[in-house]
RNA sequence: GGAGCGGUAGUUCAGUUGGUUAGAACGCCGGCCUGUCACGCCGGAGGUCGCGGGUUCGAGUCCCGUCCGCUCCGCCA
């Protein structure tokens, strides 16, 4: 039936006969003749309705609507002198028509396509709409570049995709789980992946040495613009590798993934810096460099300052850091009090400043700046090279915690003085030396910053196996951030059962419970596991950035909004009492649940 | 679990210190129009101001509660 798709007609077609079918872009009724823009997938074309050409067809033409999929016939034809639309690549011909099938009246639309709508609620129940957009239908397209190149690389590079199980089971550690109850064994459960983790280890005892898979993964936590209960990885995992290894393969395919979806060249390897050097210069493991408000220490010129914030941090063993946002003195109180409000929920007691508003100190707007002395000031203003017009932003605490402080503050900051706006620059980094465990005050024990099966720093191997824990263990773990977001991670992994039971054990995880819970892993080791790594990208945040988006729904064809819930087939939802039975589960009766089932 | 922003016509929005009949643009419906492409012109319909309560002579506007959407914190190994 279609001859063409309607962004493939050109002035050396005029002359032919062509049929096209699509979607009413846009009708234009001039009485005595008929325009409409034809829309398909790839693009519009501009059909003409004329009764002297063809008068049913013109008569007919005057019901189209927007969003009607109609059948065009006619000769594509050169347009009129001056009528010639250099917006469209077919705007040099036009289809004069011999024929029109109206094959589905649509009726009229709950928004319109061609304006922008900020109603989401709107949007996702009529998504199927929503998507018919240019936009979304943009970002669809690229969304399958990234994963073609991803799975072309990854294929040439010799890398096996193979599927791994979407039932799979329960793990204590990490996010919490989507739990699908099991009809043949009562009161079991399977669990959704949060990601192929184990079993891809498992491949690797299993011989397959390059694993990769676009994977689902699922996490039942809260959502945020970058994070739904369902989400892609590229997930990779290699034998006989060594970080290097790894990173030059995320290397060369996020090369490939940006020449084919954006037609980009970037760098053939990206800066790496240690988690301890991101997070001491920039208070972040996922820095965003695109702007420097970079960190200044100024502990040891501030350790006997009369403010006793400062003097007092660095006598308990803590550091005091700022930065100077440039030619931002001219802040607003509002402003302060929202920079304040934001480190104290970080965890500071308060943000101390400093507005430059000229050359000398009096001319400093600042709570303590009275309270230093002139020694002190200069040395401010030497290290943090203070100009009239520059905000200097501090905080003072243990060293982490001062960092994480800043880190917010820093980003913040950058918001409000919009200095990433308009930039386009794609700035990668890696992130390396993760710490390998993390001391969770809530449980009381330490918890594994990456995932229980990384494997430590070869110079820290020994403090793991000899149960000398501390959070200065380093892990063979890394991350790939661009721009400020965490792409994705990976580590080396451990492959011998003796340094598993130790990690376990540090974990408090008992004898008996890891035999439980990993035994399959634990026995896997001792039959020949070979050395592995591996890594899995974001692939959703990684669209995400190559749309030029701020949220992964708008590179998901179908999302779910805020409370996890798809707005347009109503999920979740209830089901028929008969499934429950069936799972022999009942629902819990409580006030705010009047459709508890009966015991 | 917590904080912030928002909810007015189908859509995007405006709506002053509380004050007459709540407006605009686009869309929709009817009419006219043979070269438009954001077509144009004339006419018309369309509102539980999210919902409930309160203050007031009077509430879109103020207060309380609640629902929904979005953003962030917690959470996300």
């Amino acid at each position: 039936m279609r001859t063409h798709h309607c962004n493939q007609l050109r002035a050396s077609d005029i002359g032919s006969t062509a049929t096209l079918i699509g979607w009413v872009n846009s009708a234009r009724d001039h009485g005595g003749v008929i325009f409409i823009d034809l829309r398909d997938r790839e693009g519009l074309t501009q059909c003409v309705f004329r009764p002297e050409e063809n008068a049913e067809a013109a008569k007919l033409s005057h019901q189209l609507r927007e969003e009607d999929v109609v059948l065009v016939t006619g000769k594509v034809s050169q347009r009129l002198d001056g009528t010639i639309n250099d917006k469209i690549p077919t705007g040099e011909v036009e289809i004069v028509a011999s024929e029109l099938v109206i094959v589905n009246k649509a009726e009229v639309l709950p928004f319109q396509l061609d304006k922008e709508l900020s109603n989401e609620d709107l949007r996702m129940k009529y998504r199927y709409l929503d998507l018919r957009r240019p936009r979304m239908s943009r970002n669809l397209r690229l969304r399958h570049r990234v994963t073609k190149a991803s799975r072309d690389f990854l294929d040439d590079q010799g890398f096996l995709e193979i599927e791994t199980p979407i039932l799979s089971k329960s793990t204590p550690e990490g996010a919490r789980d989507f739990l699908v109850p099991s009809r043949l064994q009562e009161g079991h459960f399977y669990a959704l992946p949060q990601a192929p983790q184990q079993y891809k280890q498992l491949l690797m005892v299993g011989g397959v040495e390059k694993y990769f898979q676009i994977a689902k993964c699922f996490r039942d936590e809260d959502l945020r613009a970058d994070r739904q209960p369902e989400f892609t990885q590229i997930d990779i995992e290699a034998s006989f590798v060594g970080q290097d290894d790894i990173i030059h393969l995320v290397e060369g395919l996020l090369g490939r993934v940006f020449r084919e979806s954006l037609e980009a060249e970037i760098p053939a390897s990206f800066d790496r810096m240690t988690w301890r050097e991101a997070m001491d210069r920039y208070g972040s493991d996922k820095p965003d460099r695109r702007f420097a408000l970079e960190f200044v220490d100024l502990s040891e010129e501030l350790k006997d300052c009369e403010f006793r914030v400062f003097s007092g941090a660095v006598a308990n063993g803590g550091v005091v850091k700022a930065i100077n946002a440039k030619g931002f003195a001219d802040i607003s109180t509002g402003q302060i009090d929202k920079l304040t409000k934001l480190a104290q929920d970080a965890g500071a007691k308060g943000l101390a400043y400093i507005q430059a508003r000229g050359e000398e100190r009096d001319k400093w707007r600042s709570p303590f700046v009275k309270r230093m002395t002139d020694d002190e000031v200069e040395a401010l203003r030497a290290k943090l090279n203070i100009e009239p017009g520059d905000l200097i932003l501090f905080a003072a605490d243990q060293w982490e915690s001062a960092c994480e402080v800043l880190g917010r503050v820093r980003l913040a900051c950058a918001e409000m003085q919009q200095l990433t706006k308009d930039n386009t620059e794609l700035d990668f980094l890696w992130v390396t030396e993760f710490p390998l465990l993390a001391f969770d005050e809530e449980e009381g024990r330490y918890v594994a910053v990456h995932h229980p099966f990384t494997r430590p720093h070869p110079d820290d191997e020994q403090k793991l196996l000899k149960g000398e824990l501390s959070t200065d263990i380093r892990a063979l773990a890394y991350d790939v951030v661009l721009n400020g977001h965490e792409l994705g991670g990976g580590s080396i992994r451990i492959h011998e059962a003796p340094l598993q039971s130790a990690m376990f054990k540090a974990l408090g995880i008992s004898e008996e419970q890891a035999a439980d819970e990993f035994g399959h892993i634990l026995d896997a080791f001792r039959f020949g596991a070979p050395p592995h790594g591996g890594v899995a990208l974001g692939l959703d945040r990684l669209v995400m950035l190559i749309c030029g988006e701020h949220s992964i729904r708008e590179v998901m064809a179908f999302p779910k909004n805020n409370k996890g819930s798809d707005l347009m087939s109503q999920s979740p939802a209830e089901v028929d009492p008969k499934q429950l039975r069936d799972l022999r589960l009942q629902l819990k009766k409580r006030p705010g649940n009047p459709d508890a089932t009966p015991a």
